[in-house]
DNA sequence: GTCTATAACCGGATAGAC
DNA sequence: GTCTATCCGGTTATAGAC
């Protein structure tokens, strides 16, 4: 069950994640952020001393979470195969949930790319493992792409169409959100057989 | 032969784009752009009014030098194959020589989608014809793919390794930048041959 | 812990001399 | 056209009452 009145420091991390996922670092401001949470603007201070470190709690904490998805599907794939559509299905619910995350990252990985590879180099991603699985597979299989080069493939089909919504919506369909949301609904099968098409020698 | 002077308009913009161009329109700075172009800070007024105005200007003709490219490659390309081959050329080409651009774009979408998409709908682009282009195809050859989805597929495909770069860079090459390169260099192959496999049914 | 008031700062914009 | 000096609004941050 859901608590009636959470405290003030979580609203005030719902509130931030709000808005500077929305607008970033930059375009944030901290009244908007205070106005949000329902509360005074000083409260923020109170709790985060400077906008620098209430940003800093939401980056890494939005961070976490997709860390912890990727590592989840990642080590309970065995098989390229599965990969595939694991990661696809997984990093794609994550985005339909919380859309704004991909221009997040990618606006801060501008602002500050340092900050966001730390963060990734943190984490204890067996990239090793990753490529193997590409290479390990029956070579009847399999056709010989550059392993990286497949997997850059596969974040570019998942993310690409959530930073584009504007454009994909306003130009392909006409400024019509449904049809968009149609278009995302199958965008997670699509890519699936689209990679599996170009990886997977057929029978 | 390049002018020894340019005259100060001319450098403004020149500066005033580097600087759009890695900060967005929120993180640069009229000081930094003043400096970059060598000039006091009140001629940016002189010359522009305002930020937002300097800013316009920077922002449309960056556009236009896309969508430009864009337009020479599709009415250019009369098959799907072609098609292919020529845009993910093209657009990786402009993309190698100005990597900011991709950034610049899909932050000023996040920040005022509004405007890119009438942007885009104000050029004479013809959707109906690229989308023919892809189903007009003998059925026996091609997969039956949504056209939509390919062509996000070949958007995200090409955009994606530029704005991702300090993670491809940082993670998946240890932050050797050589090695990053060699990827760039050789990735519009890669990906015309993996939408080829993908999109065409081998004989 | 939470609020009001205000300080301190920064950055865009303008005035005016040259 | 170009510069120096300055204004002014907005935003972060702090002081201090309650």
């Amino acid at each position: 069950m859901v608590k009636k009145t959470e405290n003030t420091e979580e609203k005030i991390i719902a509130a931030a994640s709000e808005v500077f996922l929305k607008k970033g670092m930059d375009g944030a401001r901290m009244q908007e952020i205070a106005d949000e949470a329902g509360i005074n603007k000083s409260l923020l201070h109170y709790y985060f001393r400077s906008k620098d470190k209430l940003f800093d709690s939401v980056f890494t904490e939005t961070f976490k979470n997709v860390i912890d998805l990727i590592n989840e599907v990642f080590t309970s794939s065995s098989t390229l195969e599965s990969f595939i559509e694991n990661f696809v299905i997984g990093y794609s619910s994550i985005l339909i949930e919380k859309p704004h995350i991909a221009n997040f990252v990618l606006h801060e990985l501008s602002r500050n790319p340092q900050r966001v590879v730390e963060h990734i180099n943190s984490t204890n991603f067996d990239k090793l493992k990753l490529i193997s699985l590409m290479t390990a597979e029956d070579e009847t299989r399999v056709r010989q792409f550059n392993p990286i080069q497949i997997i850059v493939d596969i974040l570019a089909l998942c993310i690409f169409p959530f930073v584009a919504k504007p454009i994909i919506k306003g130009f392909m369909f006409d400024g019509d959100v449904e049809e968009y949301n149609i278009f995302i609904d199958q965008r997670s099968q699509h890519i699936i057989k689209f990679v599996k098409t170009a990886v997977f020698i057929q029978k």
